[in-house]
DNA sequence: CTGTTAGCGCGTTCAC
DNA sequence: GTGAACGCGCTAACAG
């Protein structure tokens, strides 16, 4: 009458009466490695899914299990990159039954505010993205669960857990060939600065190719990789001598702000004066106005393999923390030119 | 030795054993409604804190009480502006101590195989953002919380919730004062389709100034608010007749596609053939090669307004179901010209 | 105001 | 294999 079926539980208990056995059998039932009779199991099995029956997490935490839940350690979301990235890997999440909880953070200190919070959750899985804290906070986090992964965070090896990451350095050489063939030939890279690896790394691949080819390289490193840093950067970079004749951004949106203080600031060209490359393919550089050619980070794959380790985990109780480096793809747009004259 | 301080559970017994009182005691202290001499109380509260103390959440979420997970129902992160949104939120609910957790749904599918899921979490609140799920789900979700609240989905009041939104239908009144203020005389507006009652709110205030205005205005719609989706009904409104000479698209990414498709596709000028308004302010809006004129969204004060409903709601025990609406505010770039000759 | 007692729902020994 | 009994940490209802 006015049993609201919104709180309804349905307990272990209830499920057990239902089908005639024990709770010790149901609770069996829903573990991994139980010792049930098939028979049992099966009509176990049924009856709980005729009362819409669920294990309780609360419950299932308390008496010492994990939950279902994956902590996403995360910093601000302003690149859309990020944004995408989380969006892929909330849902691959969720289809595997997991539920993903924000712990998002700004700085280190954020970080230990939320630390001694996070214990109780007794998560199954937690991710770091799209921040870099330090190496002891970062410890101190992944050992809030089994099966820690540090997601596209480049190749960190002083942090115990897996690493799933695109090749920055892959990527950087790319970059790096993508301008040669452009016929650069005073080519500039632009970085990130603080905590910021795989900045680190997508110059190193950078600078190996064109260590490789003889020619030496300009750098500039913004405090933060946003529009305006990029902007404010590349006028400073073209004023130095000798000036870039090419540009390798860090992200996409300093290769925006870079585009604008190139054409709109500067009056330049691009790509006849100045050939420019950026980093992700936010949606941003496929813009009818800027057409950046760019290096794409395939954002599926990130999501898939990480999750991937969490599911794998799940069934086979072990991991080994290894690092899975994903291949990023050149995108060519219209700031590089396929020269092909530079052939002699 | 081997004392790894890592899951080193401080429970109330330690607190109450250090304290030299009973564990009610500890559990009063930390407790809304108590009833403990203040003595006591700041006795327990300095040993706690001496001690690294934290009530347990899923003991407490067992015991019945709600937990200080607020749950978030949210579409596709595909727009900047709601991934912008979702920052600002989980910043702010952090700050007050409570854990943003993602129910992320493509659709209303999605969202059933979520709900029977998300009951045992007992939130202190649910917020439904980013997608329009039907009235029935919706229904069913804020009843999973005690306090519900419905983020910027526009006045729904097919849902007893806590309504917080930007006052959409002023947003659209805003984009057609400035459309007319630019000289238009035949204005369009762009909406989304699909069970997204804000693009409707946007039309009809702009439509109503229209109206008031004695002015006709054609009508796209589209079924995804992309910049491709933009693109193509900006084509195929400008072949219309009579053509328009100023379009309201109802979000900054359509508008983005739209300026492509008139000046890139058609070749056309902007403002000079056709005044441009867009919605929400993402950071692509501003960019050198458009500067789209837009209505921003005050994404602080929606953040604001929804957490601080909620930590009322923990002070004071109670909530009355308010509507709030925040008044959008126009942002004047260069696709509408203040032509001032408009008034005779 | 305080201490005691009894569950919340589940996983897990232990005997059988 | 199975069932009974205990404990995870906490809140609530009860007696003092």
């Amino acid at each position: 009458m006015s049993k609201k079926s919104a709180g309804s539980r349905v307990t272990a208990d209830d499920v057990a009466r239902a089908a005639g056995v024990s709770r010790s059998v149901v609770s069996r039932t829903f573990t991994k490695g139980a010792s049930v009779s098939e028979k049992r199991r099966k009509l176990v099995l049924a009856v709980a899914e005729k009362l819409g029956y669920e294990p309780n997490i609360a419950a299932r935490v308390l008496a010492g299990k994990s939950s279902n839940v994956v902590g996403i350690l995360i910093g601000p979301l302003l690149n859309p990159f990020l944004a995408d990235l989380l969006d892929k890997l909330s849902d691959r999440l969720r289809e595997e039954g997991f539920l993903p909880t924000l712990f998002k953070v700004g700085t280190d200190g954020d970080v230990k505010s939320v630390l001694p919070f996070i214990a109780q959750y007794n998560m199954v899985s937690t991710i770091v993205m799209g921040i870099s804290p330090s190496a002891q906070i970062s410890k101190v986090f992944a050992s809030q669960s089994p099966i820690p992964i540090v997601l596209n965070l480049g190749v960190r090896r002083d942090v115990e857990a897996a690493i799933v990451t695109t090749d920055h350095f892959s990527g950087g050489m790319l970059a790096a060939r993508a301008l040669l063939d452009s016929g650069v030939t005073k080519p500039a890279v632009m970085t990130r600065q603080v905590e910021t690896e795989i900045y680190e790394e997508r110059a190193a691949g950078f600078r190996h190719v064109l260590d490789l080819a003889g020619v030496a390289c300009a750098r500039s490193v913004v405090t933060e990789g946003s529009y305006e840093a990029g902007r404010a950067a590349t006028l400073a970079l073209m004023a130095g001598a000798p000036r870039p004749d090419g540009i390798f951004f860090g992200n996409d949106m300093m290769a925006l702000g870079g585009m604008d203080a190139l054409r709109l600031d500067l009056g330049l060209s691009v790509p006849g004066d100045v050939a420019v490359v950026g980093y992700d393919d936010i949606p941003g550089a496929a813009l009818g106005a800027y057409q950046i050619s760019t290096i794409r980070q395939p954002v599926n794959k990130l999501a898939d393999k990480a999750v991937g380790i969490i599911v794998d985990f799940d069934k086979q109780g072990t991991t080994d923390l290894t690092s899975s480096l994903i291949a990023p793809v050149f995108v060519r747009r219209k700031t590089t030119g396929s020269t092909g004259a530079e052939s002699v």
